[in-house]
DNA sequence: ATCGCTGCAAACGGTTTGCAGGACA
DNA sequence: TGTCCTGCAAACCGTTTGCAGCGAT
């Protein structure tokens, strides 16, 4: 059975994704901007998945102001150099998070508390190759959202009469 | 291994659904009006993902004109009453389709031509089912979307120099 | 010095809502 | 007859875009 993939990246990975980004902006001839680095560096040690309005309250936190249209532009700027991936769990809006390595596609998504937890499982990937083979498509990328409700938000929903013995 | 569930309504599913629909709003307490019988007589005879557009469309070749606002509430209250499923396919809005039994969750997306093709296999649901124990989840309803190029679109985009032999 | 970014504000597009008038039960 | 719907248009809200000025290379 196979496990987390990246419940929260390792200590320190946020300074090396920076490193990162500035190589990706510089291999393109784009500019390292200080706003640049500022929404970078908020999606890399939130180790979550952040909206723009996130990032948007947590750089107004300490960080120096950026304006919505850089953040947005930073961050599909992040996933098209393949650092960040985009995400949309029916909220009315996009969420974005680190990407390290192949792709986080399968989520679990709490309607209640809105907790976001991936997971993976091989027998996921086989599957989608069989289907994909068995109807002639050609797969390029997979979601996979399990909405419900997390153990915490379920025991409060259901258990107030059923209590720990 | 298991099969499309309802690649389109069998013939005479969409008087059978209006019946149900009138059926469900008359045990509301709710009005039969002209207009939503319109927009679920489009939904139910298309078998297909319409978008409210597209509603709006076919209503306006021929079955008389139906305000979009009237549209929008018509296709929530058929979702409401378990007889349509709304789904987002990442188009930057949403598609509903006619729902019987249980739901449609899994679909193969073609991101060149849009079109949705649903599939279901059995080894998704238990998998689903061992995600949710290991997690401590309770999952309520699932979403899985293999987007890629259906068996046209990929031919055309790189077999012209591998003619069928 | 040049190119491209930044910020503001306005535009955009799908969806929702307020309200006056009309239709169903 | 009363309640709820309908249509229009405006509001909404996340996101994108135009443009004048600034900053990185």
């Amino acid at each position: 059975m196979s496990e987390v993939v990246t419940p929260r990246p390792p200590l320190g990975c946020a300074a090396v994704m920076l490193g990162l980004f500035r190589a990706a902006l510089q291999e393109r001839h784009l500019p390292v901007t200080h706003q640049r680095e500022a929404v970078a560096q908020v999606l890399f040690e939130s180790g979550g998945h952040l909206s723009a309005d996130d990032v948007a309250e947590r750089l107004r936190g300490g960080n120096g102001h950026v304006g919505k249209a850089t953040i947005y532009r930073t961050l599909g700027l992040l996933v098209e150099v393949g650092l960040a991936a985009e995400h949309d769990f029916d909220e009315g809006f996009k969420r974005y998070e680190t990407r390290i390595g192949p792709a986080h596609n399968d989520h679990l998504v709490c309607t209640s508390c809105g907790e976001v937890v991936e997971f993976h499982r091989d027998e996921l990937d086989s599957l989608q190759e069989q289907v994909a083979r068995d109807r002639g498509f050609h797969v390029l990328t997979r979601q996979l959202k399990l909405y419900g409700l997390c153990a915490l938000c379920d025991s409060e929903s259901g258990d107030a009469l059923r209590p720990a013995i």
